[in-house]
DNA sequence: CCACCGGACATCCTATAGGATATATCCTAT
DNA sequence: ATAGGATATATCCTATAGGATGTCCGGTGG
């Protein structure tokens, strides 16, 4: 009965290099236009041409880099200030109704779902105390326990719509524009609200709350956006050209 | 000014690879459950395992396979009838929006919108007149044209709901259950109703047109639905065995 | 008769070499 | 000085070989 037993999930090189590559990319290590050669990251990075192709396949499937055939890939660039918004609104379209339905599941279908339901109140404050010496780093962390949040959420609500929103990758992007730190505290407030909605089988409270969170998490990292994007547009005027082939 | 010469866009060996495998699962000739061994898919199809990698990669991002490191590559199984439904009120959240969307924005925005708006009336008819000699092959015709024309429309107005619901899939996944024959003019009705509807700038009208397109086609793949999910059932009632080996 | 275990096999994963292609540089001619 | 073209280099793409791992099958003990 208790086979929670977690078969140690061998990772393979592949995996190791897209995780690597995604950190990279997620941090600024490698900023947006950057030139990814293949055998140029194979001997930086150590490893070999094969594990890279997949890695670079499966980011590419993300949205993180875009290739073009017998020329190679290349860092995504940012999103602009009107798929930023049309993301969001794509967001509030989906989430809200997946947090409803999570809400409204009856607790006994799944017998593991008890257990992730209680672990959303600890994913809710999950990267909440302390931070890490490596702000990029800390800030990569909350990114993802967000990601997994949000993602853990729907989940329990309908594997569509899971599925669906994890492949927005909305963190994916948001992440790259700056993030304020007090974001955290509110953040994660939020999400305890949400998850105690959900726990307490208050679909409409779910819903409101998912709604009101996503909400307030636009205007938050609007405001970092705009800084982002003027930024950028003063730096560089011009941005066709490629950067720094890695 | 009138680059339109197209690149013949040379294509990969895994680019080929990919289409291959893609269309064969399409046509069910590897079913649900079928083990896709890397070099004895190299074998047969007469490929290396690199570019069969890099398929497989991409095969497993657009959710048509499913990867287990160091085992190997399986077709994905069928959607049940929950995630049927679900796929559908994720698609009625998003296109009638993506569709109003369209029909908003001003055409002289991009150059090549005219165009391909204009391409839109016969995207809506394309596959229309002759059939296939073979069935099935017309059938992943008509799937392919119609994700084209889904995928326009919204290309059309909004970028970000464009590639949310290009990733969705709903396509890939709907065609592998069986496709009534009349279900076409009724399809290509409908897509012309909402080519219309944008070219006529009626954002109203076009949403509406997307609306009822899509509940429509959701009844009419829920008969067939049903239909697959009943032989599948009465056919093995244990699915839990790997299929044949490729 | 069932459970556990060890070895053989197939398959995945990785590394490396060679052919093919795009890009950049340099030169020449107008 | 600029446009056009040829050459050279870097890089991508493909193929193949070998090490590492999971799976399956037969045997032994309880």
């Amino acid at each position: 009965m208790g086979e929670m037993l977690v078969v140690p999930k061998r990772e393979t090189l592949a995996d190791k290099a897209h995780s690597e590559l995604k950190s990279r990319i997620l941090q600024s290590v490698l900023e947006p236009g950057t030139k990814l050669s293949i055998d140029g990251l194979a001997r930086t990075m150590r490893f070999s041409q094969t594990p890279l192709r997949e890695a670079l396949a499966r980011l590419e499937a993300e949205g993180l880099v875009e290739r073009r055939p017998l020329v190679g890939y290349t860092v995504t660039p940012l999103l602009t200030s009107k798929e930023f918004n049309d993301l969001f609104e794509i967001r509030l379209l989906l989430e809200p109704i997946a947090a409803r339905m999570a809400a409204e599941r009856p607790r006994k279908e799944h017998p593991e779902g008890l257990n992730e339901i209680v672990g959303l109140e600890n994913l809710a404050q999950s990267s909440g105390g302390e931070f890490h010496s490596d702000a990029k780093l800390s800030q990569l962390e909350f990114t993802e326990a967000d990601a997994r949040f949000h993602w853990e959420v729907a989940r329990h609500g309908s594997s569509q719509f899971a599925n669906a929103i994890r492949r927005l990758d909305a963190h994916l992007h948001l992440h790259r524009a700056y993030l304020e730190p007090e974001f955290i505290r509110e953040t994660e407030a939020e999400h305890q609200a949400i998850a105690a909605a959900i726990i307490g089988k208050k679909p409409l409270a779910a819903e409101e709350a998912m709604r009101r969170h996503l909400e307030r998490s636009r205007v938050r990292h609007a405001t970092a956006f705009r800084n982002a994007e003027s930024a950028a547009s003063a730096a560089k005027p011009r941005a066709k050209r490629a950067k720094t082939t890695q």
